[in-house]
DNA sequence: TATTTTGGCGTACCATTAACGCAAAATTAA
DNA sequence: TTAATTTTGCGTTAATGGTACGCCAAAATA
């Protein structure tokens, strides 16, 4: 029997939540294949480091940025999606609160950059299929886990969440039974801060309370949010 | 830096429906480590395969089923999940009917067989914690997706389906209210066939209609059965 | 004849969703 | 200064759908 000879490797989808907009974290690759092609940052694992520490370690090194939620999306395998040798890549799919936005100060030849999910270059291998799953895992995501807040900084107002939503899910929202809806739920904290943004009336901002959703998710409640 | 030294396997969580129960199918090991332990069918990829091959080519050498679904699970790639070399397992989950159910003589060394899912011997590797995460993935997608009939023979009956559900979403229903709602979605073709299984009134055989539930999950339609 | 299982009807109750009205607090325009 | 506009925050109500049942007839077996 032939000697095996396919590499792992790590590849991670990062989504930030910029400009009222879906954004990915994307790097430009300076060496063959694809080169000067933007790709999902990753790369092969080390020996000794479990799955996670190569997504963390690879993030570490190509962009810098903090990640606020990370799990596996899905391992893509076919022979040939890699030119040279045969990889098997497992994905996995991050968040990235803006507080943690920003990225490798472009001194290396290596560049990095947010871009819109709506205006993205042109990918290296395979990694357009990747981040639509990605994509796709989020919508579906957002309706039944509170990833949410993941995207929104700390503090934020019900319109940003309002906004996230409509985005995202891409559809409308009627604001007032969105809020009741959220409300009830019991697993925001009000703050005792007000903001002005422009005209109209200023907002009370909102803090998600990751203790209170563990408790009410200890006793099979349901996050539902459509 | 040091060569990568990581192989790459598929393993497979092989459910059947079997006496009112669910089943999962194992095979004994005949090398060590974990000799004579039970454990996922399952082995290393081949250099020109595609990692759904790999599956079909381990089930066909190692058990003889026809798989009837079959989607990823998950990647485990923890170092130190196999005692010998490292290897990251990417695990599948599928689906066989009771048409399919016939295992491999057992000829040779290998023993292959179905067992409950109440009565699990003690597993080789970390694969019970893999068989675990495919028996949550079956509770969550039997909710939102017709899958319970690729545990069905194709021809069944009412009462066959609604101990399906039960058995593996392990919770009454309401005889009369699930019969009401799975023949609203109107995706079952009730076929002219009577059957009698003991005493009690005869029931009417039926079929999944494939092409019907196509057609209407193009425009929208949920499948949600709680 | 009693019992079991299927198949079907109806209905009361409850929780959730959807649609919408409106006042409060700010800014901008007249 | 006042009026119009914008955004927030809170309420009301009708429609919908699920859940929990009761009831009964048909068709088989014990």
């Amino acid at each position: 029997m032939v000697r095996q000879n396919i590499k792992i490797a790590v590849d991670a989808v990062v989504f930030g939540y910029k400009d009222r907009n879906l954004n990915v974290l994307l790097i430009k690759r300076d060496v063959a294949p694809y080169r000067n092609y933007w790709a999902l940052p990753g790369g092969l694992v080390l020996n000794e480091e479990s799955l996670e520490q190569a997504v963390e370690r690879e993030l570490r090194e190509e962009t810098n940025v903090t990640i606020d939620y990370l799990e596996q999306l899905y391992s893509f395998g076919e022979p040939g999606r890699d030119p040279r040798n045969r990889v098997v890549s497992v994905a996995y799919f991050a968040l990235v609160k803006p507080e943690h936005h920003s990225i490798k100060a472009d001194t290396d030849a290596n560049d990095v950059a947010w871009f819109s999910v709506k205006e993205l270059p042109e990918l290296a291998f395979d990694h357009l299929k990747i981040l639509r799953m990605a994509k796709d895992r989020l919508k579906n995501k957002l309706s039944y886990e509170p990833i949410g807040f993941d995207l929104l900084a700390n503090k934020f107002l019900f319109s940003d969440l309002e906004k996230l939503y409509t985005t995202i899910l891409e559809k409308d929202i009627d604001r007032r039974n969105f809020r009741k809806k959220i409300l009830s739920l019991d697993i925001l904290e009000e703050l005792d801060e007000k903001v002005s943004e422009g005209r109209g009336r200023p907002a009370n901002l909102f803090k998600f309370n990751q203790k209170q959703y563990a408790k009410l998710k200890k006793d099979n409640f349901l996050f539902d949010i459509k």
